[in-house]
DNA sequence: AAAGGATTGTGATCTACATCACGTAACCAA
DNA sequence: TTGGTTACGTGATGTAGATCACAATCCTTT
């Protein structure tokens, strides 16, 4: 399957467009690779788009003043990822975003998004679903943090993704889970 | 300020809707009062409606099998506030919604919700932003919970709503934060 | 093939926070 | 007025996870 067979089925499922404005759509999407440890967003620099995966993995992540580093989201095929803060906010970016492997992305611009949401409801449907999800998402790991140890949110974290198991390596998923690499480590002891 | 006049305003700096069109869209809005210490959502229900609050305050909040309560959520006016999982996944509630004080809100079923927007753009617009406004909030309180101690949450969180301090007691500050009571009161020594 | 970096495991020690326990004060409702 | 509930502070002790240190593998790149 292609990119843009990807992002259709992917759109298709939320919202109906014909084949025209699907076309239409796409135009706006501009195909990109990066190799394997390129940096897509840098923290400070100024934010235009968004990218829609289609094959291999991102970690969008922060860098705290200890060097210390936090994964917000591993991004995978048909996942989105961005600095969404600094995309809508138009402020400069402080999270990074780099390539766990080789990355093909379609990117689409802040603005693009908007003209698009206003010309189609359909566009604006699709995009407001996508964000429910996200914040749903977002809110059920905020909870897990809370209240379920390091060893419980490594389960979930598998059972919900396993191919990050072989994918990524053990210092990332610790980054994610927010301990440190050994704490991980002796999970398995 | 009365609640039309209040959902109105809210609505206004994101969707230009015609006093026309908002008399309608606000006509799908039922009133609601609840008293301090009551529910709204208990869990295990089925989840209809979401609330925009037009006076008092309520907490989401989450009950671990240690009877733990961990707080989603502080919802003040013009805010809104339900089980989002629960709701647009059609499925019973995993968290409780209550009063911290005397509560008006304006409760709008999720099948309403739909239907307005899918009648007019401007309104799903609206909802779009909405939840943008939510997601990104939830993103930079999850990072704040993996990269910053209690102390430096607890002033995060006065400074963004000085309110808080005043309005509800200090064990329900602590739930948001995910600490102990007795830890937050610590900080002040 | 060799060199150098990245990844992972594991012991020893430290620390922020949880938990348990107790006391005081404020705020109800009967 | 009184008895009960809720809020809040604070000491003593326990523990999950951080940090530091070192070693063993594996993966690249030349």
């Amino acid at each position: 399957m292609n990119s843009k067979e990807t992002l259709q089925q992917h759109i298709g499922k939320t919202a109906s467009l014909t084949d025209e404005q699907f076309d239409y759509f796409f135009s706006y999407f501009k195909p990109q690779s990066f190799k394997k440890g390129q940096t897509v967003i840098s923290a400070g620099d100024k934010v235009d788009c968004e990218y829609f995966v289609i094959s291999g993995c991102l970690k969008a992540f922060f860098i705290n003043d200890e060097i210390k580093m936090y994964i917000l989201q591993f991004a995978m095929p048909t996942w989105w990822t961005s600095d969404y803060d600094a995309l809508y906010n138009q402020t400069t970016a402080t999270i990074d975003i780099d390539c766990i492997t080789d990355v093909e992305v379609l990117c689409l611009s802040n603005s693009d998004r908007e003209k698009l949401c206003k010309e189609f409801h359909q566009i604006e449907h699709f995009f407001r679903w996508r964000t429910n999800k996200g914040y749903i998402a977002s809110q059920k790991r905020l909870l897990s943090l809370m209240n379920n140890n390091t060893k419980k949110r490594y389960d979930e974290l598998l059972a919900l993704y396993p191919q990050l198991y072989n994918l990524v390596p053990k210092h990332l998923i610790a980054a994610y889970l927010g301990v440190s690499r050994e704490t991980l480590s002796r999970l398995n002891s």
